[in-house]
DNA sequence: CTGAAAGCGCTTACAG
DNA sequence: CTGAAAGCGCTTACAG
């Protein structure tokens, strides 16, 4: 029934349809009785603008996608939170898409299949590499997230991950831990995010004059609890003596709790963990973890900034830029004693 | 420069756009030559139909919303994953919308607000009750979750909490746990969630002829594992002694092994832990929590299919349905030895 | 099997 | 400050 239109509210008002449309949308340039009479129409009509009518004729949804691959990663979630807050603020709401272990849903993505359900795309590749992401791309505009490869032609935002684990390696040496286990890396084809951290690994070692040894690198499925036990345990029972284990995220961490435990070991006592993301379980275990944090809130910003500036017409080439991160020091890798 | 419209590849096949229209949506009374040059002109001119002509012509949009608290808890995050899957395989995308501390936010669901931008609304009320519910309920289809009262004339779907948390406290009595403790009921004005699992912990001690104890109930923040520690703890140094604590949720059971760990005692040995929800860290973490778990697969099918009729125009009573549960057993709370 | 035409509900130059 | 009218890109009775 509440099926009433912008026409009839200008015809009960005795108006036209454009005087309506500047009272809904506040205009200043109108009469003031004029405007008491049509929005006492709009009030006796109970009139609600129509979405769809309004985005057929601007050409806009105020949608914009979030694409990544599981939801039920912590991190995931954290980021989609933070994402649909600063979004709302800027007057858009986000579409969440998972791509799960699609490759298609990420080529969905950055094809044209979007047009016309949303403005813009945020997009956390974890399938495609550059050159596929390069190509695919086909009128929306998109803003990538995260650690993958970007193409020169496409914005990019993320944290500074090989600094932040040379970071890491650098607190766990100050801790006097000699032995850094890394867990893991994904037994083939690791993905960029675990090559980057490697590679932060591998300098922050160096750079405090430790060893690398290519026996403390665990692989095995990431962002998994149970995996990263197995993994791990495996390890540790084959003789690898680890002082620390740097995990490549959260989930991972628990993982390695869990392990170290089922072996006697404690942390952080035998062995320091650290984890990758803060999201809220890394508080909420004990030990509560020592781990990398992204600043969320400011790589929203930054990506709903960019993909804006898309949005309104901006073409020139890609911006690749850093957000902030940290490290967060808690009870599983705690501050060293000065 | 892709906006090749309809009409565009009409003209380019020398076809009314009727006809066009007819080859996109694949009816079948087309002749084949004439779907073939349809065909070659759409593949010629790379055309991709505008969604939002089509929603406005249709009158749906093909989306569907979420309304829930917040994304950052596990138990919501898991459901908008299993949700989101479903309503793929039925044609629907959904959008996501968090009401965090804001009744607002679940007013605007229930209102013609979302009218034009989704076909129908999931919502897991946290803030309204059913009065306002009803009242408040205007135009768009809707479908509520979760434990709150639903008023008569709305559709919902849920898990039987009472008998889940019957279930659970036999569970424990079943292990010897005599003092069992819940863990935590909100400060003031309960939500109708711990209202119900307090009934059915109720139930439970009385079938399992266990005293009813009050000073065994621990209020606190609910899904915030850091303020259950400190309820939790404080009651432990306050002297009460159980011997077991069935906890509101999982988060809440996070915080319990905290508070339980620091003084000393030992899970399940000394006192038996259990959560509810089965999210990703009830599995993870160390002990791995035993817990109530409902069949979300069920939960996402059911809700759909009635939020489906409804939008295909279904208009009778409300549907009160239940869903499957089940109890997962782990280590925080073992199966008894026989 | 196909076409011409109206309509979905809004916005927006263009006049006045 | 306000109106008449075209247009956004599709779908869909209604004819034929």
């Amino acid at each position: 029934m509440p099926n009433v239109r912008l026409s009839d509210v200008a015809q009960h008002a005795g108006v036209s349809t454009k005087t309506v449309s500047n009272v809904v949308h506040g205009y200043v340039h109108v009469r003031e009785s004029t405007r008491a009479k049509v929005q006492r129409a709009i009030d006796e009509l109970g009139y609600r603008p129509n979405l769809r009518g309004r985005n057929l004729a601007t050409g806009r949804t105020g949608m914009i996608a979030l694409a990544f691959p599981d939801l039920r990663i912590p991190y995931f979630a954290e980021l989609a939170h933070v994402l649909s807050r600063a979004a709302g603020e800027r007057g858009y709401r986000l579409l969440l898409e998972e791509s799960g272990d699609a490759p298609d849903v990420e080529r969905a993505m950055l094809s044209a299949q979007e047009a016309g359900v949303v403005d813009g795309v945020l997009l956390q590749p974890s399938w495609l590499n550059s050159t596929e992401i390069a190509q695919h791309r086909r009128g929306v505009p998109v803003v990538l997230l995260g650690e993958s490869a970007a193409p020169l032609t496409l914005d990019h935002v993320r944290i500074d991950n090989i600094a932040a684990a040379a970071q890491v390696v650098e607190h766990l040496a100050a801790l006097g831990r000699r032995r850094i286990a890394f867990l893991c890396a994904e037994e083939s084809a690791p993905s960029e995010t675990s090559r980057q951290r490697l590679i932060g690994y591998q300098q922050g070692l160096e750079h405090c004059g430790l060893p690398v040894d290519a026996s403390l690198i665990v692989t095995g499925r990431v962002a998994d609890a149970h995996s990263a036990a197995r993994a791990l345990g495996a390890a540790l029972d084959d003789g690898m003596a680890p002082d620390a284990v740097f995990c490549r995220d959260d989930l991972v961490a628990l993982g390695a709790l869990r392990a170290l435990g089922e072996r006697g070991l404690r942390v952080p006592e035998d062995v320091a963990v650290t984890g990758w993301d803060d999201s809220t379980l890394a508080s909420a275990v004990r030990p509560s973890l020592t781990c990398v944090r992204a600043d969320e809130a400011e790589l929203a910003r930054r990506a709903l900034d960019l993909l804006i500036e898309r949005i309104e017409g901006f073409d020139g080439l890609g911006r690749h830029e850093f957000v902030a991160h940290s490290l967060v020091v808690r009870e599983s890798a705690p501050r060293p004693a000065v």
